[in-house]
DNA sequence: GCCAACGTTGGC
DNA sequence: GCCAACGTTGGC
C-alpha cells in the first residue's frame, strides 16, 4: 500500500465537507498539474492519504483512502486530467502543521516541506508512521 | 499584501 | 527542442 498527500483550501473543500460524503466519497477533481497528475493515475484501491488545509491552517487534518482509481476529471473539458475518489476514514486528533513538519528531522525531507505548491504528493511509509504519531494517532 | 518558487505556454 | 516570459500558488 502506497502514501499520498492530498492538498485542499479549506474555503473550497474542507475535511468536513469530505466527512459528510461518508462511506461512498468524493471525486477529488480540479488537479490541473502534471506532476500531480501522474501521482493521481499511480494510486490505488485502498491506499491512504493525508488530507491537509492549505491557507490559514496549513496542516494536516485528517486520513482518507482511495476507493476509485484514476478516471477522466469531469470538470476538465480538455480531457487530459484525471481524478480519484477517495472516502474520509478519520480525522488527527492532534492536527499536524507544516511548521512542525518543517521542523521535525525526520519529515524535514517531506515533499509538503520542500514543494509546498505540489497539489497531490507521495508520503514515505516512515513519513506516515511518523505523522499518525504526531497527530495522536497509532498508525 | 508581498515575494519567491515553480509550472506552463508560446515563440524561435 | 530549447528558452524566455508569464501566471499562479502558497508561505510569510
Amino acid at each position: 500500500m502506497a502514501y499520498w498527500l492530498l492538498k485542499t483550501e479549506p474555503e473550497s473543500y474542507s475535511w468536513d465537507q469530505q466527512v459528510k460524503k461518508g462511506a461512498k466519497g468524493e471525486a477529488w477533481t480540479g488537479v490541473r498539474n502534471f506532476t500531480a497528475r501522474d501521482h493521481l493515475k499511480a494510486m490505488k484501491t485502498g491506499d491512504r492519504a493525508f488530507f491537509y488545509h492549505t491557507g490559514d491552517e496549513k496542516q494536516v487534518v485528517g486520513i482518507v483512502e482511495v476507493i476509485k482509481e484514476a478516471y477522466p476529471d469531469a470538470t476538465d473539458e480538455k480531457g487530459v486530467f484525471v481524478c480519484v475518489d477517495i472516502k474520509a476514514v478519520e480525522p488527527l486528533p492532534t492536527p499536524v502543521t507544516l511548521a512542525q513538519v518543517k521542523a521535525d528531522p525526520k519529515l524535514k525531507e517531506m515533499v509538503l516541506a520542500r514543494q509546498p505548491r505540489l497539489s497531490v504528493q507521495p508520503v514515505t511509509a516512515d513519513e506516515w508512521k511518523t505523522v499518525c504519531r504526531m497527530g495522536g494517532l497509532k498508525a
